[in-house]
DNA sequence: CATTAGCACTCTTGCCCCGAGAGTGCTAAC
DNA sequence: GTTAGCACTCTCGGGGCAAGAGTGCTAATG
C-alpha cells in the first residue's frame, strides 16, 4: 500500500496542478511544470501504477490524468505539506474582525466571507451552539390589547422572539410585573428544568413559561438554526460547473437548501482539528460530488458551532485548512473575550 | 396610436403564447393555436405592422415573433384581463398563512414562499418599516463583567441587538435599574427626540444611549434592512438561463446582493395598487432584463412593506398582479390583526 | 380592397466528417 | 530501470450540408 516516495512525489504533483489548472494533468506536462529528472514515459509508467491503486483516473483514453476521491484522500493523509498563514495574511484578517462590530453574527458572516473570497468557493458558519441552553432573561411588550412579544436571551447570548396571543386583554404593566416575576424564578434554567416546575394556573403566565420552553428547545436543537452561508457563486464560478447549469442548480439548491447541517458528520464536533470530507466520504448523496473542510469554533466547553468551506473535490487543501484553521482560532478567542469564556452556569473559570 | 381590435387581439395572443412556450411565436403556429379566422398571411402582414410601431421584434429573420418591452407595456396597460385568483387558489394561499406561526418573519417568508412557487420565479418581501420609528423598550443583559447586551423593541414589533463593552465593570443589577430607568424616560420617543435630551453624564449610561439610537435610526433607514428572497432557483431555471451561466451568474448575484432595495423606484411604495416595472423601465442597470411585480402591504399609515415578484421579461402578467395583490391583502390583514392598526404612537384608532 | 395562396428567400440547427492536437501504452534499445 | 520512438485513441473545433421554420412579396380572388 504504501507508495514508494517518487509515486508519492508524482501523485502531489498532479493533485497540485490539477487544483490549479482543473486540466486533467499529462505526463509531459508534468515534467516540464516542475523540471524533473524523468522522462515523460518514466512518469507514464508510474501513472499506470498509481491509476491500478485507484489513485488517479483517467477521463477518456488521450486525457490527463484527474486525481480520484481516494488519491485526495491520501494526499491530504500524508502528503500534502503544512501550510501556515503568512503574518501578512493573518494580519489582513485579523484586520477586518477589528473593523467589525462586536455582534456574534456579523463575525460569523464575515467569517465565511473571508474563506470564501480566499478559497474561491462556498463557506459556511453556523450559529454557535450550547449544549445546555439557560434561560438568562425574558421581556414582554405589549403589541395590541391582546397581543404581545415575548423576547427571551439565553445564556449563549441568543436573542429568540415570538408574538403571543391572549384570551383576555392585558396591559404594558401587568406583562412588566408577569415578566420580573418569571425572571426571578426561571433565570438559568434549562427547558427541562423549567418543565419540571408546578404549571403556573394563570392563563397568561403559562402561556408564557410554555413559550419560554419552546424556544429553549429549539435553540438546544442546533439543526434548527440556520447557518450563514457566502460565496455561492464564488463556488459556482469554479470550472466543474461552466458550461453545466444542471449540475450547476443543482449544487445551488444543495447549498442553499439548508440541510447542510444534517448532512455533516456529527462526529466532526467533537474531534478538534480541521475535518475533511472528500466527496463520496459525505454521508449525504447529494454533497457526494463536494468536498468539506470544516472546523469546531468557540471555547472548549461553551458554546460553540461550525465553520469551514465547501467546495469541489478540487479544492486546494493545505491552503483551506491553513485558512479555517486560522478564522476558527480567531472566532474562538473573540467569543472568549466579548461573550464569556464557559457560561456563568457552569460556575465562574478560575484560570486569567 | 391606438391598435386596431384585431392588431390588439394579435399582439395579446403573441404575447400569451411566448409567456407559455418561451418560443419566438410564428403566424401559422398562432392561427392554428387559436382558431382564428384569418389565414396566416393576414397574420403575418398584422405581424409586420405591429413591428414597425415596435411592440414586438424579430431574433433573425427565419423566426416567429417576441413582444418587445413596449409590447409587455401596452399589454398590461390596456390589453390583458383582469385575472383573479378562484377561490379555492385564496383559500390554498388563507390555509398556509393559518398554519404557520404568529410571527411576521415567517409570514414574509411565506408569502414570498408563495409567490415563487405560484409563478415559478423569484419573489421579495421586504421588512415593514415604520415612517416613524420609536423605542417601544430596551433590556440590558450582562455577558461578561465588562460587556452587555443591549436588546430593543421598537414601535414596529421589530426587534434589535447589539453587543456593548464597558470600560468599567457592571453587575446585572445595575443593569435592570439602567434598563428601567431608561425605559420610562425613553419610551415613545423617536431617535431624533432622544438626541435632544441633555446627554447622561454617566459613561455606561451614555453609552447605552447612543446605542439606541444607533439602533432606531437603522431601523429607520429602510434600505438598511435585508428583505427575504425565495425562489431564485425557479428563476434561474427559467428558459431564458438555459446555456447561459454567464448570464445566469450574473442574475444569481443581482437578485441576492440585495441593492435590490436601491432598485424598486421609490414612488411605488406610495401607489396603492400593484406597481409593474417592465425591463429596462427599471432605473438600475443590472436589472435592465427582468421585470418587477410589487405592491405595497401593511394597514395605510402604519408599518408598511414591500412584497412581489422579480422575473424575466416574460412574465405572466395578469397572474403576477393577482397573486401579489392577493398576498399582499392577506399580510395586511393579518398585520392589522396581530400587530395592531396604526400604532399607538399616532393615538387608538377610532372604527372598530 | 382586404384577404389569401404560393413561392422564393433567409436564417438557424443539427449532423457528419475531417484534421489537428494531446496524451497514452507498448516495444525495443540503452 | 530508464528512455526514445511510434502507433493508436480520443477530443475538439470548423466547414459543409440538408432539413425546417418562418418571413415577405406578389399575384390572384371574392
Amino acid at each position: 500500500m504504501a507508495l514508494s516516495e517518487r509515486r508519492a512525489r508524482i501523485l502531489a504533483f498532479i493533485i497540485e496542478d490539477y487544483v490549479e489548472s482543473a486540466q486533467p494533468v499529462g505526463s509531459a506536462a508534468l515534467v516540464a511544470r516542475h523540471d524533473l529528472d524523468l522522462s515523460s514515459a518514466t512518469v507514464r509508467s508510474e501513472m499506470k501504477a498509481l491509476e491500478e491503486e485507484g489513485l488517479i483516473t483517467h477521463p477518456h483514453t488521450s486525457a490527463g490524468r484527474v486525481p480520484s476521491n481516494l488519491g485526495y484522500r491520501t494526499y491530504v493523509g500524508s502528503l500534502m505539506g503544512d501550510r501556515r498563514l503568512s503574518s501578512a495574511e493573518e494580519l489582513t484578517i485579523l484586520h477586518q474582525f477589528h473593523q467589525s462590530a462586536i455582534d456574534l453574527q456579523r463575525w460569523l458572516s464575515l467569517s465565511a466571507s473571508v474563506l470564501a473570497n480566499s478559497l474561491h468557493t462556498a463557506a459556511i458558519a453556523t450559529p454557535p451552539h450550547m449544549v445546555e441552553v439557560r434561560l438568562k432573561q425574558l421581556q414582554l411588550v405589549e403589541l395590541t390589547e391582546e397581543s404581545a412579544l415575548l423576547v427571551v436571551v439565553m445564556n449563549d447570548a441568543a436573542v429568540l422572539q415570538h408574538t403571543l396571543q391572549f384570551a383576555e386583554a392585558t396591559t404594558q404593566d401587568q406583562l412588566t410585573r408577569l415578566a420580573g416575576r418569571l425572571n426571578q424564578q426561571l433565570e438559568g434554567k434549562t427547558a427541562t428544568e423549567i418543565e419540571a416546575r408546578v404549571p403556573p394556573a394563570a392563563v397568561v403566565e403559562r402561556q408564557v413559561v410554555e413559550q419560554v420552553v419552546a424556544l429553549l428547545r429549539s435553540e438546544e436543537d442546533a439543526a434548527s438554526e440556520t447557518p450563514v452561508i457566502e460565496g455561492v457563486r464564488e463556488l459556482l464560478r469554479q470550472p466543474e460547473y461552466e458550461g453545466d447549469s444542471d449540475r450547476l442548480l443543482d449544487t445551488l439548491e444543495a447549498v442553499e437548501t439548508s440541510r447542510l447541517q444534517r448532512a455533516i458528520p456529527a462526529r466532526l464536533l467533537g474531534s478538534d482539528d480541521v475535518a475533511i470530507v472528500i466527496g463520496d466520504e459525505n454521508p449525504a448523496e447529494r454533497y457526494r460530488d463536494m468536498s468539506f473542510v470544516l472546523s469546531r469554533y468557540g471555547p472548549t466547553g461553551g458554546a460553540g458551532g461550525l465553520i469551514g468551506l465547501l467546495g469541489p473535490t478540487r479544492l486546494d487543501y493545505p491552503d483551506a485548512v491553513a485558512h479555517v484553521r486560522y478564522v476558527s482560532d480567531v472566532l474562538t478567542e473573540l467569543m472568549r473575550r466579548f461573550y464569556g469564556d464557559a457560561e456563568e452556569a457552569g460556575g465562574p473559570e478560575e484560570d486569567q
